[in-house]
DNA sequence: ATTTTCTCCTGCATGC
DNA sequence: TGCATGCAGGAGAAAA
C-alpha cells in the first residue's frame, strides 16, 4: 500500500540509480495492466534517451527524458525494481527497461492496479493524472494548516476522509490518515468542517511529522511494498494504530478500534481521540 | 456539486 | 486437506 514515504523512498533510489544514464530498449511482457500501457510512445520517449530527473508527485513517479516522461503507478502492490539482466524473471513482471549499464527496471505487479503512462514534455502540469493532484504536504512553500483549513469549511465529510481526497492533499492514504490522527488525538469521525484553524494546525504538524519519519525509515512495508533494491522498508514498526485493532493504545493502553469510514478501514483509539 | 459506491485484480486468511 | 468466500486497497468512473 504504497503512500507518499513509500513513493518518495523509491524515488530517491530510482534516481540514484538512473539519473544521467541511457535507457537502452524497453520490453514489454503484458501491456493490459489497469489501464493499457502506451508501449509504443513510452519506447519513443525513453529509448535511447538520458534520464535527466526522477521525481515524486502525489503517488506518482515520473521518469524525464527530453522527450517527456515514463509516469509510473505502484497502485496497491507494485514494484520497480533494478535487476541484472540475467536474473530470473519474477512473475507478474510487465515492463521491463533496460539501461545502458546493464542493470534493469523492472515493474512487477500482481495485482495489477498500478499505471504506467507516457507524460508529453507540454503536459507535466496538465496530464489528466496530474492536474487535479493537491497540495504536497512536505512542501514548506506554504501553510498546510491554513490550506486544510480553507479546503475543509464547504465539506460535510469527516477528517479522515477528507484527509485522504488527492485533489485536497495527496500522499496521506489508510495507513498514514489513521495515524496522524491518532498522534493528533483527533477523532477521524469528526466532521472536518468542525475543526478548528488551531486543530489543523496541530493536525498538520504530525502529518508532517509521521510522513519524514516514515521516509526515514524507508517507508512501510505490510506486505507488498519494497525499494528499488526489493527492500521492505522498516515504518510498521513504529505504527501506532494502523492494523492493531484490539491492540492496546501505546498512549493509554485502551483497547484500539477498527471502523470502516467510505468503505476503508480507519483505526483509532476511542478514548485519546475523543 | 459533493459524496458514496463500484471497479479493477490477485493473494492471503478464514471457515466449514 | 481442499475449496469457497471475503477482504485488502489507490483512485478514477459511475452512481447517488
Amino acid at each position: 500500500m504504497p503512500e507518499l514515504p513509500e513513493v518518495e523512498s523509491l524515488v530517491r533510489g530510482v534516481r540514484d540509480a538512473l539519473l544521467g544514464k541511457r535507457i537502452a530498449n524497453l520490453v514489454f511482457y503484458r501491456p493490459d495492466i489497469r489501464e493499457p500501457i502506451p508501449t509504443k510512445r513510452l519506447t519513443e520517449i525513453l529509448r535511447g534517451k538520458q534520464v535527466n530527473d526522477v521525481v515524486r508527485r502525489g503517488k506518482y513517479m515520473l521518469i524525464h527524458t527530453r522527450e517527456g516522461a515514463l509516469g509510473v503507478h505502484l497502485g496497491m502492490s507494485g514494484r520497480f525494481v533494478v535487476s541484472r539482466q540475467s536474473d530470473e524473471m519474477a512473475p507478474h513482471t510487465h515492463a521491463v527497461f533496460q539501461v545502458e549499464d546493464g542493470m534493469e527496471f523492472r515493474f512487477v505487479d500482481p495485482r495489477r492496479f498500478g499505471r504506467l503512462f507516457s507524460v508529453e514534455l507540454s503536459e507535466t502540469t496538465t496530464h489528466p493524472f496530474l492536474s487535479r493532484l493537491g497540495v504536497e504536504p512536505l512542501d514548506d512553500d506554504f501553510d498546510l494548516a491554513r490550506h486544510l483549513f480553507d479546503a475543509s469549511r464547504s465539506r460535510k465529510q469527516c477528517v479522515k476522509v477528507f484527509l485522504m481526497d488527492s485533489e485536497v492533499v495527496v500522499g496521506v492514504g489508510n495507513i498514514y490518515a489513521s495515524e496522524s490522527l491518532w498522534r493528533a488525538k483527533i477523532n477521524p469521525q469528526t466532521p472536518s468542517k468542525s475543526l478548528q484553524l488551531r486543530e489543523f494546525k496541530n493536525l498538520a504538524r504530525h502529518i508532517r511529522s509521521v510522513l519524514s519519519e516514515a521516509i526515514d525509515a524507508g517507508g512501510t512495508t505490510l506486505r507488498d511494498y519494497r525499494d528499488k533494491d526489493g527492500n521492505p522498508g522498516y515504518f510498521q514498526t513504529n505504527l501506532a494504530v494502523y492494523g492493531k485493532e484490539s491492540k492496546p493504545c501505546p498512549r493509554c493502553r485502551t483497547t484500539l478500534c477498527r471502523m470502516t469510514q467510505a468503505g476503508r478501514s480507519t483505526f483509532f483509539c476511542p478514548f485519546c481521540q475523543k
